[in-house]
RNA sequence: GCGAUCGUAGCUCAGUUGGUUAGAGCGCCGGUUUGUGGUACCGGAGGUCGGGGGUUCGAGACCCCUCGAUCGCCCCA
């Protein structure tokens, strides 16, 4: 037979096992649990959309959405996409089950999004996100429990030495009043910036302002303010934001310069950001931002939907994972090991009976028998149990812990098939 | 899409200016020792050196292509 060749994994998905899966699961259980605090509802969309639902929503121009959706044909000839993020799911899912009845409604989901990018540290072509929304609330008390609950989720992941940062992109006409002063700005100067944002000129000048390149930082010092452009009413709710967060305790800084990739925010917008020179920023490599959102009042229009608005933020479970250390595999509670195949039935039933109390418990039985306690003894169990050791019924419990040798006890001895010994310690 | 570095056993890596049958540690399997034990010793399995092509008497080493990884740019979580 002609030895077959496996198949790679594509480019850029991840297998995740061991410590860094347990690191994986610690962000997701940690947001679920904070979620349930802050009284948001789980809801699950499928991965997969009409690829109009994102084109529509997050803008054509976008990066995400001119260059980096799987997009495919499905076998009726529809433009089907794999989710690049959640809010224009949620956003579709809300309309078409008419989840409008209970706004304003706070949604909270995680999974998979797919994008395709060159995969570097901190980013892959499937990863991971944990999301938050409220749909269906105009008002700025809205952006302040979001924060707060992304503020919460951080703190309890353990996540030192990241701060929130904070800006406001004014409603629609301070947005757009802002942009077009922007664009005046960077044209006088046009020849003098980088080639880099000589394109983002035209495409999406906002992005000039969060420039890595010398040559535009220059020109971004003076540039155009969105405070000069926003309205009262823009300027009012911003207020009613800081101060909010101010008294729910929730750290910030604002960022005159923080502007969001996507055409659909209004409003506030924010990222929380590793301090410079912090661990954090260490281990994030050149990937910064490890949550972001803000406010998307427009969005549920462009999807056919009543003016809707709305406030949600995503977090990446791979960023936040990197963040939070080594989460070890817990080491199992009790070992059986059958030191005498003989005696392989009587350590399934002392499995059953272990497990059944609520312990972890594992079988050693395989390989050499002589060498079968060695190695249950390396793996660093809480306690373990010997059978056939002495060519006898009884079956030894060893461990440090005096309690559970007499838990383990009591336990086996609910079963005729032991003739419990009188539980020697070392 | 662009750039840099890198791909040798399951894992971490050696492998001299290209030169015989490609090595070590850990892990795994077996045996001996110990005999209430996490020890030590002996032995074994496991590699078409990422894949393909080329240069050469001879390539794991050099050249080209390709795939992948890592780290940047862009952008984002």
């Amino acid at each position: 037979m002609a030895k077959t060749k496996t198949p790679q994994a594509i480019r850029g998905t991840q297998d995740i096992f061991g410590a860094e899966a347990e690191s994986f699961a610690f962000v997701v259980e940690t947001f679920e649990r904070v979620r349930k605090l802050y009284r948001f509802r789980r809801a699950e969309m499928p991965v997969f959309e009409k690829t109009e639902v994102f084109a529509r929503s997050i803008g054509e121009t976008t990066d995400i959405v001119s260059k980096e959706m799987y997009s495919f044909e499905d076998r009726g000839g529809e433009s089907l996409t794999l989710r690049p993020e959640f809010t224009a799911g949620i956003a579709r899912a809300y309309l078409t089950n008419g989840w409008q009845q209970h706004a304003p409604v706070k949604l909270a989901t995680h999974g998979p999004l797919f994008r395709y990018e060159r995969p570097q540290k901190g980013r892959y072509r499937q990863f991971h996100q944990i999301d938050a929304e409220i749909i269906g609330a105009a008002e700025p008390q809205a952006d302040v429990e979001l924060l707060a609950m992304a503020d919460q989720v951080i703190r309890e992941l353990g996540i030192e030495g990241v701060t929130l940062h904070l800006n406001t992109l004014g409603d629609g006409d301070s947005r757009e009043a802002w942009r077009a002063a922007l664009v005046e700005h960077f044209r006088s100067v046009k020849d003098e910036l980088s080639e880099e944002s000589q394109e983002r000129l035209e495409k999406n000048p906002l992005r000039i302002l969060d420039s890595k390149d010398r040559r535009d930082q220059r020109f971004v010092a003076d540039a155009p303010k969105i405070d000069d452009f926003l309205t009262d009413e823009a300027r009012g709710f911003f207020d009613a934001v800081t101060s909010g967060l101010d008294a729910a305790g929730v750290k910030w800084v604002r960022a005159e310069s923080l502007v969001r990739g996507l055409d659909y925010y209004r409003h506030t917008a924010f990222e929380f950001i590793p301090d410079d020179g912090s661990a954090a920023a260490d281990a994030l490599g050149s990937q910064s931002t490890i949550l972001g959102g803000g406010r998307y009042d427009g969005l549920i229009e462009s999807l056919g939907g009543p003016a809707t608005p709305a406030v949600g933020w995503a977090a990446g479970i791979e960023r936040l994972a990197m963040l939070v250390g080594e989460k070890g595999e817990p080491n199992a509670d009790v070992i059986v090991v059958v030191e005498d195949d003989d005696f392989m039935s009587q350590a399934f039933v002392a499995l059953g009976l272990l497990r059944g109390d609520g312990l972890s418990a594992e079988l050693m039985a395989a390989g050499s028998p002589r060498k079968r306690f060695d190695k249950a003894s390396k793996a660093g169990p809480r306690a373990i149990v010997s059978l056939g050791g002495q060519g006898s019924l009884a079956a030894p419990v060893r461990s440090d812990d005096e309690a559970l040798v007499n838990r383990v006890g009591d336990l086996l001895s609910r079963s005729t098939q032991f003739i419990q010994s009188s539980s020697p310690r070392t």
